[in-house]
DNA sequence: CTAGCTTTGTGAAGAATTTCACAAGCCCTG
DNA sequence: CAGGGCTTGTGAAATTCTTCACAAAGCTAG
């Protein structure tokens, strides 16, 4: 299979947002055009993107709404329902928990796991706040796809390593450190830190 | 001036974060090679990025760990105080403002801005929850140089239209929607959302 | 059925970014 | 001070990603 740009992969997301949209005010058509002008690229870059897994269109008339939508779905793979282990029940482990777009689109937040024996035991809407200890054990039984790496910097590699150990295959990182894992574990790391940086960068240079 | 890919500013924000520890560590010269690694890139990469601004190393020696780090800061513009204020006082406003490796980096969260009465006039580590509707007034008064929107996705134009009129001219947007803003303000899109889909595809095409 | 309008899908061209590869410069040793 | 060992800085090549431009195909009207 052809390799895909991370950027391609960035901007089918968005269509799909927006093709959800158009489902829901009932819009039977839409043009790559269109597409292109909610997402702020150009049309050729929307039938490009969409080019690599296939052609969905009908020449002269554009996209239909619902078939598109659905095989956007499962390009991305959001056909299927994902179960997220959380790891570190602090600010942004409980944002996330709680963040309501997160299970619609199916991703099942099954657990949080800390070190903190304040918060083991407890319970956040639903979902239970375990001792980190039991990742290992829990991870097996649960079959959890994708961890998400909420504690601090220095604790990041640690819970990465026990993820990994565990078969977990894909992690998402919310600490400001570069975690290392085999090639065949995929990760992302959302580096707020970074997004700001970029952002001072930008003012520091307007004017240039 | 040279036109700056994104990717450079990424990386040259990831390159100061491994500085920042070697400087801690006391190591006084660091070689593009070992940067690179750090930041799983090549040292090619490393020196192109630097090669942007200036030529900061010594051939056969490498750089000088705490002046690369001041010139980082510099061009990154991290060597000023930026005045942030943060509008959504939900779990992830409430999140960032306490999350603290911002402040070390210069981002002073000066003021939250919330509709719900109930959050008006409360504190946060020193930081007060305001009315939205303040907001304008505020802006001008206590220069914010960067906005943050933290509110539902329904909310978030209004803000950024709210921000913009205030005159903030760098908006960082944590709302799963696109934002549009005269070509004067920067902003950036935080979609948790998004990166998550990336892993989904991911995992979802694993195999092939 | 034909003409005219529209929009897709896609090679080819163009632009941007990354990698290569090597001369230039610095340090150390003898 | 000459030679060997390193590492930078940077044009040139290679690769990746985006934009262009147009033939192919569908729909509508007459």
């Amino acid at each position: 299979m052809k390799r895909v740009p991370d950027s391609t992969v960035r901007r089918l997301s968005l269509y799909l947002g927006f093709l959800e949209q158009l489902e829901d005010k009932g819009e039977p058509m839409v043009s790559s055009d269109a597409l292109a002008r909610l997402g702020g690229t150009t049309s050729a870059q929307v039938r490009k993107d969409l080019s690599i897994f296939g052609s969905f269109g009908k020449r002269g008339l554009g996209y239909f709404v619902p078939e598109l939508t659905s095989r956007l779905r499962d390009i991305l793979g959001l056909g299927r329902d994902w179960h997220v282990c959380i790891v570190g029940a602090g600010k942004i482990g409980l944002a996330l928990a709680q963040y309501p777009g997160f299970k619609e689109k199916g991703f099942h937040v099954m657990a949080l796991y800390d070190a903190s024996p304040a918060k083991i035991g407890t319970n956040l809407d639903e979902i239970p706040v375990r001792d980190v200890r039991q990742l290992s054990s829990d991870a097996q039984r649960e079959h959890f796809d994708i961890g998400v790496i909420t504690v601090p910097a220095e604790g990041a590699q640690t819970v990465a390593d026990t993820m990994v150990a565990a078969g977990i295959k894909a992690i998402m990182n919310f600490a400001p450190v570069q975690i290392n894992v085999p090639t065949d574990v995929v990760t992302r790391t959302v580096n707020m830190g970074l997004e700001f940086e970029a952002l001072s960068f930008a003012l520091a240079n307007l004017s240039k």
